[in-house]
RNA sequence: GCGCGGGUGGUGGAAUUGGUAGACACGAGGGACUUAAAAUCCCUUGCCUAAACAGCGUGCGGGUUCGAUUCCCGCCCCGCGCACCA
């Protein structure tokens, strides 16, 4: 008998497969329907892969070999993500080109790619560093630039005063340069922009329609950040200007009691007050020395300064002075803000370090309205001991948990004195002081005890407790001994007192917070009384009507910044001529090739390396033919990979980026899979790049992705991530020099946990999965050769198993349950061992054959050698790649006997075997009269008999 | 703070629409084979218990239900992402 020995036969198939072209994806339609999976393609590090990287191709393979047998068309291919900053970085630090570093190291992870037994079209490989294909990527640059989508603009950049140059945003650490550790700072160069902010609305709404995971699709909304608002205009006093900010609560207009404008506002120069002007100079000084990580640091104490101009609040001509503070940001909005510091918490800060006024404009709305409630007047006082800092509760037990103290109010009652007289009732305290009030509260909520819908008005107030002096309580008939009197400390308070109104009044006076919820207008002229949502349209509307405001939808998202003065890029494919300007490159002199540089360091100057090339920057305008210069800039990587989906489809196209017939073909993508750290990175670029194409129609679709399928991080043994620093990273290579194999780790990779969640690398799991390999291997080997003839026997059981498990692994896999497909194939394997006991092979030659190669088969999209290996030893020989995928049969899944579960109470007690067609009465009665039945049934009759159909018999008693 | 995931034995995890909680695997314990070890094969393994067919068990507290890991309400904890976005 053969040893199961994966050195041996692994490279074997691998090198078959090669040579057969067994996953070459054919462009001609065969009338079969297409998938298209793709995994995140790769960034060919010095580093090589481990365990981790190998998870996300692991499932990839798994799924095109699934859905080849399937009887899909399946392409899937492989390339290298090569140009951008690693691949840079690592060849100064070597010394070795990029060039020559992409080849070697694209070569280490195709190797390792192989010997997992990946099966991809080799055929259509590329790196995005191929002058072939960065062409394209040039000549998309220029179809961005010919549809108004690039453009140049001065912006501030990152800049190392040690290293003498500029970062892009992810070399910026902590407000520190990752190379050098010396702080960073702010300089202005023109930049190539995308405007992929014209895309926001369409970026959006399109991921309405895509097969995503729900945390990618609202990591991408809060990236996009779209807010629906209104711009209102205020006047100026004493000045023709104006200035307009975005609100999204246009219904707290009476609230506003200031203004605020970014210290980069433009207005701020002419608008600044002569004798506030020192004193802005010196603030907006001040501000732009502090690093963008400075002023992003949240809970900071606010500063700014008056400009000492005023503005005219258009609804009430109220005069409101004008700031200028860094909490408002220049790039979202308008760059000002009209402060309503009642309802909002930063302009409550604001207002709280600055003395300004605060005018509320919304009473508190609380709960859900209710259909025809019962209006009520009410209280909810907090009593307060100083003392000791707890808060006086009553509790009502069942009843309704813990609350302050509550009571009804008749219309002509003082509210003070209410509260006063309640607090005395319950609890028998009389010597308090107020301390503070809220504004009405409106609450709504369905009192179930006695089935009716409230609505209560109500303030809360809180009170210290002046001395302990204490009498009687005096309760009603109806209260008596229905709760109990208690002391709180503050935390206990809070986790403890769930009503909603009681929360809210304890939040607002207590904790001091600022509503800024919906509510009922107030102090708002003619909108008092309104519902805040129905006020904020019906001011926006009266404001556009003249002329003063209008909706409008903000984005936070910005303009993609995609040059780099770096070296390791495609060339943007533009020339700056004295005469005309800046212009294309004519589409038929691309690329723009890169040119061999001894040394790629950064010039120091804010220019690219490539400025120091005169071949490459001197050339010749395309409109005047006159001397001109090349732009020097770089693209950022994500522009070259926005667009390789795509040239998978047609990857040795000279003519065209792609063939659309071909394209057609196989896109858009079924299944990319790849983690989440690209979550609003590459996967919004791509889909606006995808968005270019269809409205250029090169493509008629909008999304490049239809599912999107983000793996789980595998951690090391240790739980943390795997890093060389750490010292804990696991190797595919090493596991399989150790002899465990590709097929084991590749066992491992997706028996370890559902293909969604991080795992911890498991040492241990690894001679499992390998052991389970074995078991397969050891089952095919006895039935090849001990397969001796014996008396006929019953080969039912063998088909039950398999058929079962064909059933479960088949509906497994289109849910991606690859760990309890696996799971189910183990379980399999188990029985099949006891089965062979009972009916040895020779005894039943073709049930055993036919249930050791549907086994393979199951097995095949997980473990591609042993599965090929054992398939050509039992005869066959097309590869079991190419096969079709086992079919159940639903006369095996049934049984004759069944098995019912008896509950009295809804407890399990026993269990009986019946004939799968009994009929209801039948099993209840044989239920009824089970041993361990009878001694709960103890002659009683059961109220109610729960009978769940091949399930269980419940008996209600 | 906001958004998105999670919380089940010693461990990783399993459980269609509410219907036998803990599949499968790791680890641990025992046995067989062996001179012995490794490998392999078989058995046991949620907790409590001398043992059980008793009791307790899916983060915590309530609720709905004949029956809740699953549904509803409130809370706690962990991970990830965003974060002065008006």
């Amino acid at each position: 008998m053969k040893r199961y020995n994966p050195k041996e036969i692994e490279p074997k198939w691998q090198q078959k497969w090669s040579e057969d072209k067994t996953y070459e994806a054919s462009d001609d339609p065969s009338g079969k329907p297409k998938k298209y999976i793709l995994e995140f393609f790769p960034y060919p590090s010095g580093a090589a892969m481990h365990v981790g990287h190998v998870r996300n191709y692991t499932i990839g393979d798994a799924m095109s070999r699934h859905a080849r047998m399937m009887g899909y068309d399946v392409l899937h291919p492989m390339g290298w993500d090569a140009f951008g900053l690693p691949a840079e970085n690592y060849a100064i630090k070597t010394g070795i080109s990029p060039k020559q570093a992409i080849a070697e190291n694209t070569g280490r992870f195709k190797q390792q790619l192989t010997q997992m037994g990946f099966g991809y079209d080799w055929s259509r490989e590329f790196a995005s560093s191929d002058p072939e294909y960065y062409r394209w990527t040039q000549w998309f640059f220029l179809l961005l630039h010919k549809r108004g989508l690039a453009y140049q603009k001065e912006s501030l950049q990152w800049w190392c005063p040690v290293d003498k140059t500029v970062l892009a945003n992810e070399q910026v650490e902590n407000g520190k340069c990752w190379r050098c550790g010396s702080e960073v700072e702010k300089k202005s160069l023109k930049q190539w922009f995308f405007k992929i902010t014209e895309y926001a609305e369409r970026l959006e709404k399109d991921l309405d329609d895509v097969d995503w995971s729900d945390s990618i699709k609202a990591m991408q909304r809060n990236w996009i950040g779209r807010s629906k608002g209104a711009e209102v205009v205020f006047a100026m006093d004493g000045s023709d200007e104006k200035i307009t900010v975005f609100t999204t609560r246009a219904d707290t207009l009476f609230g506003a009691t200031f203004l605020v404008l970014a210290p980069e506002h433009p207005l701020l120069k002419t608008i600044t007050a002569p004798e506030h002007r020192a004193q802005v100079e010196n603030y907006l000084q001040k501000t732009r020395n502090k690093s963008d990580i400075e002023r992003q640091e949240t809970n900071r104490e606010k500063t700014g300064v008056f400009t000492g101009a005023y503005a005219i609040n258009p609804v009430n001509g109220e005069k409101l002075p004008i700031w200028t503070s860094d909490y408002v940001l220049v790039g979202y909005g308008t760059g000002a803000i009209m402060a309503v510091p009642a309802h909002d918490e930063r302009d409550w800060a604001f207002a709280q370090a600055f003395k300004l006024p605060v005018v509320p404009v919304i009473e508190p709305e609380t709960g859900t309205p209710q259909e025809n409630p019962e209006t009520r007047l009410s209280i909810v006082a907090i009593v307060r001991n100083p003392r000791t800092n707890e808060y006086l509760s009553i509790n009502w037990g069942k009843l309704g948990g813990n609350l302050f103290i509550g009571g009804g109010r008749e219309a002509n009652e003082d509210i003070v004195e209410t509260a006063k007289r309640e607090i005395a009732e319950e609890t028998g305290y009389r010597n308090l002081k107020l301390v503070a009030q809220t504004d009405r509260i409106h609450h709504h909520y369905f009192a179930h005890s006695k089935n009716v819908a409230r609505y209560i008005e109500a303030y809360g107030l809180l009170f210290d407790l002046e001395d302990e002096t204490r009498d009687e309580q005096r309760l009603e008939p109806d209260e008596q001994g229905k709760f109990t009197v208690e002391w709180l400390p503050a935390s206990a308070a809070e986790a403890v007192i769930t009503d909603e109104l009681h929360t809210t009044c304890y939040r607002l006076l207590v904790k001091g917070e600022c509503y800024h919820g919906e509510g009922i207008m107030m102090h708002s002229g003619s909108y008092d009384g309104l519902r805040s949502s129905e006020a904020r349209e019906k001011i926006v509307a009266d404001l556009e009507a003249k002329h003063l405001g209008k909706e409008r939808v903000n984005y936070k998202m910005r303009d993609w910044l995609i040059s780099r003065q770096r070296y390791w890029g495609a060339p943007i494919p533009m020339i700056h001529c004295a005469k005309d300007g800046v212009v294309p490159v004519p589409e038929d002199q691309l690329p723009v090739l890169l040119p061999d540089m001894q040394s790629y360091e950064p010039s120091g100057d804010g220019r690219s390396p490539l400025a120091r090339v005169p071949e490459f920057v001197n050339t010749t305008c395309p409109i005047c033919g006159g001397p001109a210069e090349r732009e020097t800039d770089t693209m950022d990587g994500f522009a070259c990979s926005s667009w390789y989906p795509m040239r998978f489809a047609d990857p040795r196209n000279n003519d065209r980026p792609f063939d659309a017939v071909k394209v057609q073909r196989w896109l858009p993508v079924d299944y990319y899979i790849g983690g989440a750290e690209h979550a609003v990175m590459h996967l919004l670029y791509i889909r606006m790049w995808t968005k270019v194409m269809q409205d250029e129609g090169l493509v008629d679709f909008g999304e490049p992705f239809t599912g999107l399928r983000n793996q789980g991080m595998i951690l090391a043994p240790d739980g943390r991530k795997m890093s060389k620093s750490w010292g804990n990273v696991i190797a595919p290579d090493d596991l399989i020099e150790q002899g465990y194999g590709a097929d084991a780790i590749r066992v491992m990779e997706l028996f370890i946990g559902p293909w969604n969640q991080s795992a911890n690398w498991s040492v241990e799991g690894m001679g499992g999965s390998f052991r389970f390999l074995q078991r397969v291997w050891a089952l095919s080997q006895d039935y090849l050769t001990k397969n001796e003839p014996a008396n006929p026997a019953d080969d039912i059981a063998i088909k039950q198993v398999m058929h079962r498990t064909i059933k479960k692994v088949s509906t497994d896999m289109e849910a991606m349950g690859f760990n309890t497909a696996i799971a189910a194939v183990m379980e399999a394997v188990n029985e099949l061992y006891r089965l062979k006991v009972t009916v040895p092979f020779g005894a039943a030659p073709e049930a055993w054959r036919w249930a050791i190669e549907s086994l393979l088969l199951l097995l095949a999209p997980f473990v591609p050698h042993i599965t090929e290996e054992l398939w050509m030893q039992l005869g066959h020989t097309d590869s079991i790649h190419l096969a079709k995928w086992p079919v159940y049969e639903e006369q095996y899944l049934t049984s004759d006997r069944m098995t019912i579960v008896i509950q009295i109470n809804g407890k399990v007690r026993s269990q009986i075997e019946v004939s799968s067609s009994a009929t209801e009465e039948e099993v209840t009665a044989q239920a009824k009269e089970d041993k361990k039945a009878v001694v709960y049934l103890t002659n009683q009759t059961p109220k109610k008999t729960i009978y769940v159909p091949g399930k269980l018999v419940n008996f209600v008693l």
